[in-house]
DNA sequence: CTGAAAGCGCTAACAA
DNA sequence: TTGTTAGCGCTTTCAG
């Protein structure tokens, strides 16, 4: 293969100076029509292509876009990237992709990528910051938009978990059960703030129903379908069962129903089950859910990003956008047993 | 936020020259122990960090593998990924990311992409390269491997998929089905090629059985398992329906048991059905299928990659990997009804 | 062991 | 309208 071509050879090719190449390439209008012409030859006759990392360099711009998501084996998570991508498909902006899989690998990234030199902008999908790198992050320079997590000092795309904890628990409430399981994640990671927010929907919901608490009607683990499937048939195994489980994702509740499938126990006659998300399969199994825009939380976050790289008015204040949460009420909810 | 330290500001601070500072950034030994202390000082107070662009510059390095892989909705693609993106984690290379929804953008990313200027390595994912592509790809100097694709010029890794479609069949007729149905894809594009070999297989294993092929047992449509539920009901609403449907992926196999669910036909007493893939969802519906190693797919991709990256004999013949396909027998293929 | 200086390929004043 | 030239921030000869 042919060593690639400089602007230097196209110069000279068509007798010009590198700077009028400089020019057509970006398009100036500083340049007549037949020196651009000439030009356009010597670039189509040595199949020159400039090379973006000089052009970067120069233009002290890195032309790219970190997107940091927790390792994508959740169907959630790759719905955000995939509007984050189709957004950016089209840009300018190359997207680079980094995955984690523990907090401390979080921070390192975050402190990696916390400076102008390498990259133009950061997109953090479902990791919320200590305050410590939110900080850094927002003083770093680099333009940071938070996608499924909150802190105040950067921008952000949520939704209300509390109300959407809330109004889950309360449908379960109004169809007139009163023996509501709560399933999910570790709430205690920091990792994951948005199931600890449900949890506190559904406690409120709970309360204000007069329903007292039932500690053994909690219950959480690893995220993952079997893992959901286990707990729910420990729920189900209780001296006195809950006649509904909320579970804090689609995943776990369709891992719910695995396990009433297996025991013999059938969905919504016996048991109510309702998810969180609105994922694809949600509606293949007929489940009950409150769904959230996944896909669009990925592209307004990116619609976010790009446009505070578009103003550098850096220190603009944080945005926020809620997205609207739906419940969607499908086959898998109805009134408990004997009601 | 304070302008970004550059090597020149840690070497006036370090009372030293830009080299030395170079030096010690890149752990040369030749730098006297004092000397290296000073500078990492130097580095430390200023809160100094190398800007990756002008060192790529330099080097004549991008510091970047771009992988390009079909949208990705299929669960197979974003596992691919995965092993991939944890391959690469811990490397020196940015992973960034290109999602092709046609295949006029995948010849243009193509064309994009074959150039060393942009790229250190390239890693295709299930999108199998046109002749011409693949001649300007391998004369471009920037290495490349194929994973779930398949060029003669090019490094991959594969399955045998004709093989495993084969086997697939083979595994219904033993059981003594002989009305055997394929659905699948649109085996014309040539954006797949997985599936029409898998197609290949089965009509071997029919042909070799003495069955002859009906065409109304072969429906094909756009990926999903919403589509492959109603292709399913097609084919079960035939005068003569088939007792096993091989579907050429998972996604598709649940499909088919969505229908068959609505319908109220039973599983496997009344209708076999195999799958492909292997993919996570076939575990926890109890799906027979053609398992292949997806994850490590990408894994492997990714270190041939790396290692072609190693070794820049440019010329280094392109490898191939074949990896294993496994045949899962599950609860979804039985003998056909009154056997 | 250290420094001076050229160069990576491009952009953008500034001059002409 | 076009050309000259000084950077962008780093690496790497080549001298010393």
């Amino acid at each position: 293969m042919p060593a690639e071509a400089t602007i230097r050879d196209v110069a000279k090719q068509a007798r010009v100076s590198v700077a009028t190449v400089s020019r057509v390439l970006n398009n100036s209008p500083a340049v007549r029509e037949g020196t651009r012409q000439r030009v356009l030859d010597a670039i189509a006759e040595l199949n020159y292509i400039p090379n973006p990392i000089a052009r970067r360099l120069s233009l002290g711009r890195t032309h790219t876009i970190a997107v940091v998501l927790p390792l994508f084996t959740l169907p959630s998570f790759v719905e955000r990237l995939r509007g984050v991508q189709q957004e950016l498909a089209d840009n300018e902006y190359d997207l680079v992709l980094y995955s984690v899989e523990t907090p401390q690998q979080r921070d390192e990234y975050f402190a990696k990528l916390a400076s102008p030199s390498r990259v133009d902008g950061l997109l953090l999908i479902s990791l919320p910051p200590s305050d410590e790198y939110a900080e850094r992050l927002s003083h770093s320079g680099v333009p940071t938009v938070l996608v499924d997590a909150y802190h105040p000092n950067l921008s952000r795309v949520i939704v209300d978990d509390v109300d959407g904890g809330y109004r889950a628990t309360r449908h379960l409430l109004e169809l007139g059960h009163t023996k509501i399981a709560f399933l999910s994640d570790y709430l205690e990671t920091p990792f994951q703030q948005s199931m600890r927010q449900r949890y506190v929907g559904y406690r409120r919901a709970l309360e204000e129903a007069g329903i007292d608490f039932r500690p053994e009607y909690h219950v959480w683990d690893t995220h993952g379908r079997p893992e959901a499937r286990e707990m729910a048939k420990g729920l189900l195994a209780l001296p006195d069962p809950p006649t509904a489980i909320f579970a804090a994702s689609d995943t776990q509740a369709i891992g719910v129903m695995d396990a009433a499938r297996e025991i013999g126990i059938r969905i919504p006659e016996q048991l109510s089950v309702i998810g969180y998300d609105g994922i694809r399969d949600a509606e293949y199994v007929n489940l009950t859910t409150m769904h959230q825009p996944l896909f669009e939380s990925g592209v307004l976050g990116a619609r976010l990003l790009l446009a505070s790289l578009q103003n550098d008015s850096q220190a603009n204040a944080p945005q926020e956008k809620v997205l609207p949460l739906e419940l969607i009420v499908r086959k898998t909810t109805a009134p408990p047993p004997g009601r």
